[in-house]
DNA sequence: GACGGTCTCCTACAGTTGTAATAGATTCCG
DNA sequence: CGGAATCTATTACAACTGTAGGAGACCGTC
């Protein structure tokens, strides 16, 4: 699988919409970002533009309309996001992280719960 | 205390000396930086004069020689960082965040045991 | 068949980043 | 004192971002 690109914070949201509700046309973008950003039009349409131009996102010609998708899986983007934070912040150290994180930022007890239960299950693994 | 600025990728570089050695000449960053990094003498400066302009670095001057140091701790700008990756790739949730790379990523026994330890350890102050 | 609406494509423009070269000030050495 | 070395400050420039406006193609309606 090919790796993604840079996906730059504003584009982000365009993809988000992208990953939930699969192939839309460019209105459908724009109606689906209405209130929560407020964006112009044109904005977004530009950013679905060099999208496609990073190759992020493909589209099928449907007469004028365009009917764009992900060609990314929100997952390797995740991946290579992450990746790249924890190799800056914490010279490449995942578990590093993780551990700022859990000692750094406030957690519900169920939330610890779930933890204690993933890690249980990824010992087995290991 | 006050928020720190948006700190780039290359810029980073520079903190992390600035972070470990405290007051250092520009010259000394690059001493510092020779062999890690390929950057000439005045990428650095460049890179010193801006993280001044936004004021992520202060200096004293010391004839024509000026003596930088942070103005920002790391730990503020790890957080700053860290709270910007998690709203974008999960919406702000931290729990997910780590759940999602401790599945995801190779983490050994014995870091295993730590996050355990810490996740016990936190579990007591909630 | 002309007119308006709608799309994508091209262009724009300022701010940031990466990566420097150059200019001007100052200091040190002979 | 005069030239060389060294600093910071200024300027450069391309790519990427955020944020659009306008042009030209096309489609449906009167």
């Amino acid at each position: 699988m090919k790796l993604p690109p840079r996906i730059s914070a504003a584009e982000w949201e365009i993809m988000e919409v992208l990953w939930q509700r699969a192939p839309l046309t460019a209105s459908e973008v724009v109606q689906a970002l209405a209130g929560h950003t407020d964006w112009k039009d044109q904005t977004i349409r530009t950013m679905l533009g060099r999208l496609v131009r990073k190759q992020a996102v493909a589209y099928r010609a449907d007469g004028k309309t365009y009917h764009y998708r992900p060609a990314v899986t929100r997952a390797q983007c995740v991946h290579t996001a992450g990746q790249s934070f924890v190799a800056r912040m914490f010279d490449g150290a995942t578990a590093a992280m993780l551990i700022h994180f859990v000692k750094n930022q406030p957690l519900t007890v169920s939330e610890i719960a779930e933890l204690q239960a993933v890690l249980r299950e990824k010992k087995k693994g290991v």
